[in-house]
RNA sequence: GGGAGCUUAGCUCAGCUGGUUCAGAGCAUCUGCCUUACAAGCAGAGGGUCACAGGUUCGAACCCUGUAGCUCCCA
């Protein structure tokens, strides 16, 4: 059979997919096996894949792969979620295409073009998925809207309200005027902004004195109710309880004073505007003061403000300054930073809002199940990396209540029902239900008219069920999914959806299966470039994934993006790690070339047998270093310590020990051995490398028809001989030197040299001085019990090596070399003798170690006695 | 302003219980090779005061204190 020199990805990555997928192999249902599960961290259906998406479903597949060699039942559920703000931002940019617009559409004509847009694109980024080699079981495939979840997420929306665990409020929310909702916290980017600080004069009633105000938000002075200060400010103490003037609206506002009013900023007198502000509001409150709401919910000021009505914020503020300035109350402006929070959406500037929403009672929840942070803390579900236990805990200590409505369309409507004077008159799922209950508690009333809440409800409201709701655990809590696969086991995601996601996963858990969802967290880096610039679409830094996957092949890219990925560091994405991982494949597979073409007679050549068995115990040793890495989530060392080994022990040395000289043919025992240590290699990088490894090992031997190296069993660590191994290292750090002494005497690769040593380890390399006679290409390597004139030497370890290079050693070079090392053995063994005599070293440190220092100073001795002996000759 | 974390080779990072497997890996760099598996390769080499200053210890990259710089989270 001839095999290309090159290995080519591109068509051998399709087809086996297409194979893959034929046979059903990533098919899970519950069986009498350990059950291994993974829920995909839903994807924005609006989405296409980049590069965080690379590296977190690289990381899931190579679990899911690794657990089907382990012999588990391994689920890995796919999905998207319906992401109602981007969503609802893209369908409304298409209809405006089309010369549509939302407000002339009822909210059912709406949804059903949203339907149509979600059918269109809401698959692109699995079919993308597929492409990477993801072997999720593709007949789960769920979205957080279907029907069903949809079902679930009311029914739990019910649920809370009927257990207390949601209110409606008016709270200060997060108000995004371009989209026209609320955002939750952890929706909203701060980030540091060049402003102006304007100072301001606000006249004392009935005087030509003033207190000056400073403010970067002229805009609100409609909405000004008060001016505070701080009591212990004797700049102002004996302004405190008069009245000013605010100006533009020439509104009677008291002074009034409190302890959080920073004496330091601005001008130490703040202007109170509880609408507009979240902490002016809780002042507000405090002293009763009124809230004079002056913005539209586009933004624009509203009639309550009585100037600029109509006007949007950002051109009030000019007009408002403008105004100040010429009714000469503008004292100074000053350039100032300041963090301004956008949405993460439609980047319009966040308005904090006064309104009527949802909320989840967190505090009141993590009171009912106090394992959401319990498990944590104890290590019930471990988090990779642990330290970001920390910041999981800090933030349930500082919780805040959960906006969970959304002034949307495209969601789950919420179930809440008003009467005609907007009053909420029941929870339920239909209006029939809302009816009834209503009149129950009110058998009098006549009731006509109700109205379902406009509102839909947050995205992470789905996103939270998503490990019960994808195995149908609301619908039916005690069907055979759910038990079979409930808790999964691994959680994969990002660090930055802690919060948003991976706690309310677990506050879920709890609350409705009064089980933890998963057992492992592990959190991926951030993925970025070069210059340390996280990638995004606006700074155009991340390449198309499929691009990459079409230049270097899938396998190439899982190899590039894990071996620069620690869990919990960022990762810096460089392509040239990709390009690493195709030639990498591509050494792989030209190891097989070489193994194929080989011509081969019955028989056992014995010469073999040593590296033989020296790999086998050299690949026992990986393996059991790499299950310890498995199960550290140390999945990037796992691979580079399979790249290795692969690389550089298999390929660099275990080959060429073996390999029989050019046009012979190898004995079958030997071939025999290789293809099964490198069938057995294809399967430990099977998980991170699917597609060549699947490809490599249907080509080593005669497969049966419909299988695949994905269900064949993880290799089980054998016995390892450390001597040998020991040993190996003796003979390769030998042959290492001998051909840096041969290049430096620039021998050509037909000439041989001979070689003697002199003295005696207690390790040996006799084992090897065959193929250190090949792979150094030497004529002899011959014991010696005098030292050899004219040669180049070196010592390793006790021993003393002569190559006669044929070229006259410099003999003074020669004696320097010597002395160097005799000075620094020396050295050494003075700081060796200084701890061993130390009475407290000998009498506190471990045998183990004082042990170890009494045989460094034995071999040091040794080997000063040799370096003394040859300079005296 | 509060909290958490980081600082080890040119770059990205390991270094788990303090102790020659302790100063490591990959990439990059340099040198020599088109040696019939692979130039997407082979064979070699150089490179670090472990951020800084103290301390604890027989012994510190590792533990403690302080300083500087960076990152993230919260306000």
């Amino acid at each position: 059979m001839e095999l290309p020199k090159i290995y080519d990805p591109k068509q051998i990555e399709d087809t086996w997919y297409a194979y893959w997928m034929k046979n059903d192999f990533f098919r899970s249902v519950p069986d009498e096996r350990e059950p291994f599960t993974i829920v995909i961290p839903p994807p924005n259906v609006t989405g296409v894949l980049h590069m965080g998406h690379m590296l977190n479903n690289t990381i899931q597949d190579i679990l899911i792969r690794k657990a089907r060699m382990e012999g588990k039942n391994a689920c890995w559920v796919p999905g998207t979620d319906h992401a109602s703000i981007a969503t609802e931002a893209k369908v409304v940019q298409m209809l405006r295409e089309q010369g549509i617009k939302k407000s002339d559409l009822s909210r059912e004509d709406f949804l059903k073009h949203a339907w149509v847009w979600k059918e269109k694109y809401g698959g692109i980024i699995l079919e993308q998925l597929k492409k990477l080699g993801a072997s999720c079981d593709w007949q789960r495939t769920r979205f957080t809207m279907e029907e069903k979840l949809s079902e679930a997420v009311i029914g739990v929306f019910i649920d809370l309200y009927n257990k207390g665990l949601i209110y409606r409020g008016l709270r200060m929310i997060n108000w995004d005027p371009v989209a026209k909702t609320s955002l939750s916290n952890e929706e909203v980017e701060y980030d540091e902004e060049k402003s102006n600080l304007y100072f301001i004069k606000y006249k004392l009633k009935g005087s030509n004195e003033f207190i000056p105000v400073a403010t970067v938000r002229p805009e609100t002075i409609m909405g000004d109710v008060a001016v505070c200060v701080n009591p212990n400010d004797e700049r102002y103490k004996h302004l405190i309880g008069k009245t000013v003037i605010v100006p533009l609206v020439n509104r009677e506002v008291p002074i009034i004073a409190d302890d959080y009013v920073d004496i330091e900023f601005g001008t130490g007198a703040l202007k109170i505007t509880p609408a507009h502000d979240a902490n002016d509001y809780e002042i507000g409150k405090k002293y009763n003061l009124p809230v004079i709401d002056c913005f539209n919910e586009d933004g624009t000021i509203s009639q309550a403000a009585q100037v600029f009505v109509g006007v949007d914020r950002f051109k009030a503020r000019k007009l408002a300054i403008e105004r100040i300035e010429a009714d000469e109350l503008l004292i100074k402006k000053e350039e100032y930073i300041n963090k301004v929070g956008r949405s993460e959406r439609t980047k319009a500037v966040i308005e904090p809002r006064l309104s009527l929403q949802w909320f989840v009672d967190m505090k009141k929840f993590f009171k009912k199940n106090p394992q959401v942070l319990e498990d944590v803390m104890k290590d019930d579900i471990m988090f990779y990396p642990p330290k970001l236990k920390n910041t999981y805990k800090h933030w349930i200590d500082n919780v805040r209540d959960w906006c969970i409505s959304r002034q949307l369309w495209w969601g789950q409507r919420i179930p809440a029902w008003y009467d005609e004077s907007g009053k909420l008159v029941a929870v339920a799922r239909t209006k029939e239900e809302a009816v009834e209950q209503y009149k129950k508690s009110n058998p009098k009333s006549t009731l006509s008219n109700i109205k379902q809440d406009e509102d839909v409800l947050d995205t992470w409201f789905s996103s939270w069920l998503w490990p019960i709701s994808v195995f149908d655990g609301f619908e039916n809590p005690n069907n055979k999914d759910i038990k079979y696969y409930y808790p999964t086991n691994d959680l994969v995601t990002a660090p930055e959806i802690m919060f948003f996601w991976v706690m309310r996963m677990i506050m879920a858990g709890y609350e409705w299966r009064g089980e933890k969802p998963f057992k492992n967290v592990y959190y991926t880096g951030i993925v970025r470039d070069k210059l340390r610039r996280k990638m995004s679409k606006s700074l155009g830094n991340s390449p198309d994934p499929l691009e990459l996957i079409e230049k270097y092949g899938a396998d190439g890219i899982r190899l590039g993006v894990l071996l620069c990925s620690p869990a919990g560091n960022d990762i810096l994405f460089d392509e040239k790690l990709c390009e690493q991982g195709r030639n990498f494949s591509n050494k792989l597979w030209n190891a097989l070339r070489l193994i194929k073409g080989w011509e081969i007679i019955e028989g056992k050549n014995a010469d073999n047998q040593v590296s033989i068995e020296w790999f086998e115990s050299k690949m026992n040793k990986t393996i059991i270093e790499l299950n310890g890495l498995f199960q550290s989530f140390r999945l990037s060392e796992a691979l580079m310590t399979l790249y290795k080994f692969i690389w550089d022990d298999f390929c660099s040395w275990y080959l060429e020990l073996i390999k029989p000289d050019y046009q012979q043919p190898i004995d079958s025992y030997t071939y025999n051995k290789t293809v099964e240590f490198l069938e057995k290699l294809m399967q430990l990088l099977h998980p991170f490398m699917p597609f060549v490894t699947e490809e490599i090992w249907h080509t080593l031997n005669e497969r049966k028809e419909n299988t695949t190296i994905n269900y064949t069993t993880w290799p089980v660590a054998g016995k390892v001989n450390e001597e040998l191994l020991v040993q190996a290292l003796l003979s390769f750090d030998l042959i290492t030197n001998l051909r840096e002494t041969r290049a430096k005497a620039n021998k050509k690769n037909a000439e041989t040299v001979d070689v003697f040593f002199a003295e005696n380890d207690t390790i040996s390399f006799t084992a090897f001085t065959g193929k250190i006679i090949k792979l150094a290409r030497l004529g002899k390597l011959e014991r010696t019990k005098t030292d050899v004139p004219g040669t180049k030497t070196f010592l390793i370890g006790s021993y003393k090596f002569f190559v006669a290079t044929g070229e006259v050693a410099n003999a003074d070079d020669e004696r320097k070399k010597m002395l160097d090392e005799l000075e620094y053995t020396k050295g050494f063994l003075a700081s060796v003798e200084k701890k061993l005599s130390n009475e407290k070293f000998v009498s506190s440190a471990p045998s183990a170690v004082v042990d170890s220092e009494k045989k460094k100073r034995d071999d040091a001795v040794r080997k000063i006695s040799i370096l003394e002996q040859s300079l005296r000759n």
